[in-house]
DNA sequence: CGACGCATTGACTCCCGTCAATAAATGTGG
DNA sequence: CCACATTTATTGACGGGAGTCAATGCGTCG
């Protein structure tokens, strides 16, 4: 049930089996989500953040001309929704881009663990970091990095993600979404997103296709992106 | 000393006079660093974070060919690196952008007061979290929104910060960092930035001038940012 | 088979970056 | 207090990246 998230934990740092398990204890329920379905709608009271089980979801916000900025993607083992314990609502709407698997923790649960683990709440605290280093890097391949490079990046960075969980290959991973999506993503409009695929393809970098994205040259793919991988905060023993 | 911690937290929640003290009690040592220094440099490990006292401070990350990227801004009453506690160390630089006086935060004492204090924990979890929202709604503007709309927002956002402060007057707060700086929060070069700040004096709507931002014309400034305050989590009886 | 969503491409426009020059403001030392 | 250097602000000319509009192809599904 909790595996992906246990090994995004243990990417970061040991989980104790009775960690493990209390985290288990925090499920209430799980459900299946269909595709395009807003799961946590923007404004509305929370009483239980959620655990992505499996699929894909996103954060966003629509503006009034009809463009749309997803703000954030989430794979299996995200709690995309994990500040809404203490923010009470969310400032954006969550999203299923695939049909998703979810688990639903109570706030009230939360609450309890705050008391009995501290330690495991200084890592959920940990994990709505991790949420903000993303979008802070985000920040940096909206604001300056070039049409490519803002995907390169986006693609080095869930390369790493799906790595972290088991679920890449070498040097291919899942991305089930449209190319208007994955505008969205890298604020661009669908057309200018195709465009620029086909620069990565035709430089031999990376190509998208058939919903998944196959990396052709590493190496290259990360100079492009300038990635770095530090905000993902993976060196369990450097850190 | 932490007075502006506390009006920005009473502005969300109520802080009881023990939390008062136990907040008092977090500080070590105060410290004044003059206009352009970094004060805590990415990857550098981490025994301590930093609040705000007075002053202006910014984190960011430069890029390869030049360009920065200004991510957060951090007024007076903000813990620019708090999310430090559980990241161990930044993805990000925090500099000052003018002389500012600085409390630092030992983590050890965080720690205790995880374990005495879990409302209070919850409130400081919270400010990272609403720090997170501000990202996400950078996000929108580095992503979406329009040259004039993105300084449009932001001048939104910054009076309303200042004014949870008790720092802003009516139409009017202060700004001490260059266009230069605000082009690098809004994702612009200096030039344009320039320029957007001309067209925003020309329609009537903002002046930006002598370190100081005047609103002319706050509905209208409003509309054109689509400024929604509500990532700023300032209903206390609503949320 | 037709409807629909998604991908691809071209033509055109415009916002924004680059390069460059100059003015204005600020700081510094004598 | 002035001379000078440095930073910051302003504006113009030019080019390129990205948006808009539009047409076409393609795969899926009812």
């Amino acid at each position: 049930m909790i595996e992906r998230l246990v090994r995004k934990l243990n990417a970061r740092d040991a989980i104790t089996p009775e960690e493990e398990d209390a985290l288990r204890g925090l499920i209430s329920t799980t459900e299946t989500i269909p595709a395009k379905k807003v799961l946590v709608a923007r404004r509305e009271k929370l009483r239980h953040s959620v655990i992505l089980l499996d699929g894909l979801m996103c954060r966003y916000r629509d503006l009034h001309n009809g463009r749309r900025q997803i703000t954030a993607l989430h794979l299996p083992g995200d709690f995309p929704d994990l500040h809404g314990y203490t923010l009470h609502y969310l400032d954006q709407d969550v999203m299923a881009l695939t049909r998703s698997e979810v688990a639903f923790v109570p706030h009230d649960r939360l609450d309890r663990l705050m008391d009995q683990f501290p330690r495991l709440t200084r890592l959920l605290w940990f994990l709505t970091n991790l949420d903000a280093a993303i979008h802070r890097e985000w920040e940096v391949s909206l604001g300056q990095r070039s049409g490519p490079a803002k995907a390169a990046h986006l693609f080095c960075e869930l390369h790493t993600r799906f790595s972290v969980l088991g679920l890449a290959e070498d040097t291919a991973f899942p991305l089930p979404m449209s190319q208007t999506e994955l505008g969205e993503c890298l604020g661009l409009t669908f057309v200018h997103t195709n465009r620029i695929l086909r620069t990565l393809r035709e430089r031999g970098l990376a190509d998208f296709r058939n919903r998944t994205v196959v990396i052709r040259d590493m190496a290259g793919l990360k100079a492009l992106a300038e990635f770095d991988p530090a905000y993902l905060y993976l060196n369990r023993h450097a850190g």
